[in-house]
DNA sequence: CTCTCATGCAACTCTGAGGTTGCACGTTAC
DNA sequence: GTAACGTGCAACCTCAGAGTTGCATGAGAG
């Protein structure tokens, strides 16, 4: 389940502007689509398709209230996607720490 | 500093190529854009020019050995932009603690 | 009932990133 | 020396996706 996960919160993740979305929900809470369309230099539709990417991947859910759609990021949404990059640098650390000792304290590489 | 390297870092993330290129990395240690090419069904220049995308993210670092230049992956690159995910993550979590403890004991909100 | 406003759907344009091929250059090996 | 191999540069192709516009639909407000 994780790695598709994964997969599709990096590829959405990857576009600045949905990053200002989920950056912009996360602090301001729920809004709607129309609402946050006034605060980017795009039109209503291409923020739609940018919340409706970051919802296929999980990160965020809409609600519908009446008449309007009101977004919010699910928590833990982005869990995945962490863990993945704390794995990654943790690796290349043991490794390093590995070779370090491997070598002897009297390595002083940058 | 941080902030447009957050912004490159992801950028270069976006592509399941790069991912998988900083992934082996990490795990098997330095390799030329050759050698990396092998494991591939893209041509060593389109290796070249992912590799070049995630160097100029400062995750990774190429260092020339005669002939042939060897990719590391570079200590704490992933670092920013890890804390921006977990950063937002938290803000979100901190925003529904802080609206339950708000609401009372008695919510049941779906 | 009617008007308004936000959403949903679809067709369309266009830029950029991922990919390729071809060749020149420098380094190693013979 | 020359041959072989890896890298670097540049021109080129192609297509996904970011963005647009226009219109139909449904819910609230008067």
């Amino acid at each position: 389940m994780s790695p598709p996960r994964v997969e599709a919160v990096f590829a959405a993740l990857g576009d600045p502007t949905r990053r200002q979305l989920l950056d912009e929900l996360s602090r301001e809470g729920p809004k709607t689509a129309t609402e946050l369309a006034g605060g980017y230099p795009i039109s209503r539709q291409a923020v739609v398709k940018h919340l409706n990417a970051l919802a296929g991947a999980g990160v965020l859910a809409g609600e519908r209230h009446g008449r309007d759609v009101r977004y919010r990021v699910v928590a833990g949404g982005l869990g995945d996607a962490a863990a993945w990059l704390v794995e990654v640098g943790d690796r290349w650390d043991r490794r390093l720490t590995a070779l370090q000792r491997h070598l002897g304290p009297a390595t002083d590489q940058t």
